[in-house]
DNA sequence: GCCGTTTTCGGCCCGACTGTTTTCAGTCG
């Protein structure tokens, strides 16, 4: 699978051609990144079965790109590539990690310091020639100091259900204070993508500076990288960043379109604003000089002639032409769940009563729920007997009878023997 | 470099924060 490797060259060449101040050319190659991040089928694969007609399908990925992915796909290499990277030696991938450190003053601290990677960025700074050049001062000089420290100790991207945890506690934080009105997860945790590079998060208030005060001093922060009235920006000890935007009611709907993303999604729908005549950004859609939509975000897509997309919908995977269309799919909410069919309770290695996973499952308006302890010869898990289980079973009934509106049903997970039958007899589970 | 039921040429999303700058470039979301 070549996805990753093409996307980082590309990625690559898209800071050299910013180096170059060929701009345009430059977002063409980041955007050709993006895509392959997100690209399901291996560009291995959709090469050999169609060739450079079937990349050209790909969005954004036209006869210049096609013909370099072939190069690559081929041989190995890319001419244009390696021609780039001699005019300009230098390791923009790591460079480019350091928080605050882009294409143009890489290419200043190249041309003036011979910086080509972090090891040279650190000692230039370190005996302070970067304050002496033109553009950088004494703070620049510190802040790329400090970002090089929390460069070396990011850890990348985290999974969803491990940072859900923390934006529950941030988000807790911040509710507590009476100036902040709405607030709501967005960005990439909103989307539910499987991993998150940061934590995103939106809040309505009438005095922002308050919220921002409050946001910056919460406990855990180690770095403070943007302090304003809408935006700032800060690393928790984690290692993970987390952003906080803070508008007005009238613009909640139209900042969380903005901040829920995907960045794709969000140049489409500014797009097709434009083509209306009309203007989006995260204050709301504008006619003239005249809000148009912004509370929700309904009203935004709305104003643009779209029905409401759902935040996992919002990959740039073609969701805009389905809207367009009134053919996009439903996706199953958590109320479409009618019931739970796998649970364990403190009769196993559950934590808690059968009682309380029923009264749990009523409240999320569930049907039913399926109580399965483990049941077999793996005393490790507190495993059920056959004795045990058909005491279980009887106290479900009896629990069945005490709580209305939900219906408990009886099962087990059941171990198997080494010879391949049910620990468990028929006679029992049935 | 990509793209098109207004275009095969001429556009390409739009705004916040910082530092260094006397008016804005660079970076980031
Ligand atoms: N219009 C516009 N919106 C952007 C741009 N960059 C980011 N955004 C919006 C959409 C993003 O989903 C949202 C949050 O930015 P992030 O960089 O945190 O991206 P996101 O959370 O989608 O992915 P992540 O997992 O953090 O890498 O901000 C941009 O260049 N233009
Ligand atoms: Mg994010
Ligand atoms: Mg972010």
């Amino acid at each position: 699978m070549k996805n990753l490797e093409l996307s980082q060259i590309f990625s690559q060449m898209s800071e050299f051609l910013e180096m170059k101040e060929d701009g345009f050319r430059a977002r063409a190659y980041s955007r050709v990144a993006r895509v392959l991040d997100s690209l399901e089928r291996d560009i291995g694969d959709i090469y050999r079965e169609g060739g450079a007609k079937a990349l050209k399908e790909i969005p954004s990925v036209g006869r210049g790109i096609a013909e370099k992915m072939e190069e690559y796909l081929k041989t190995g290499k890319i001419k244009e590539y390696q021609k780039l990277k001699k005019e300009s030696p230098v390791d923009v991938e790591a460079l480019t990690k350091v928080e605050g450190i882009g294409p143009k003053k890489i290419k200043t601290l190249y041309q003036k310091l011979g910086v080509r990677n972090l090891k040279d960025l650190e000692k230039v700074a370190r005996v302070g020639e970067i304050a002496a050049l033109e553009g950088f001062g004494a703070k620049s000089e510190k802040n790329i100091l400090q970002a090089i420290a929390f460069a070396k100790t990011s850890k990348g991207r985290f999974l969803l259900g491990a940072i859900l945890p923390v934006v529950r506690e941030v988000v807790g934080g911040l509710e507590k204070l009476p100036e902040v009105g709405q607030i709501s997860a967005a960005g990439s945790v909103r989307r539910m993508k499987e991993t998150v590079g940061d934590v995103d998060l939106l809040a309505t208030s009438s005095q922002p500076d308050k919220v921002m005060e409050h946001f910056v001093s919460l406990p855990g922060i180690v770095k403070v990288w943007a302090k304003g009235p809408t935006k700032s920006s800060v690393r928790f000890k984690g290692g993970f960043d987390c952003d906080l935007r803070v508008v007005k009611r009238v613009s909640f709907g139209a900042a969380l379109q903005y901040f829920t993303g995907n960045k794709e999604h969000n140049i489409l729908l500014r797009r097709l604003a434009i083509k209306k005549g009309l203007k989006l950004n995260e204050y709301g859609v504008y006619k003239k000089k005249t809000r148009i939509a912004g509370r929700t975000e309904k009203e935004v897509y709305q104003a643009i002639s779209l029905p409401y997309i759902e935040p996992e919908l919002r990959t740039n995977t073609g969701e805009i032409g389905a809207g367009l269309k009134n053919e996009l799919p439903k996706i199953i909410g958590y109320d479409n769940i009618k019931g739970e069919t796998q649970c364990h309770t403190d009769w196993s290695d559950g934590t808690e009563t059968i009682e309380a996973m029923a009264k749990a499952a009523k409240k999320m308006d569930y049907q039913y729920i399926v109580i399965t302890d483990h049941a077999g010869f793996l005393k490790i898990a507190n495993g059920l007997d056959e004795k045990r289980l058909l005491r279980q079973m009887r106290e479900i009934d009896k629990i069945g009878k005490e709580i209305s509106g939900i219906k408990i049903l009886k099962g087990c997970e059941v171990d198997i023997k080494m010879d391949g039958g049910l620990a468990i007899k028929d006679e029992v589970l049935a």
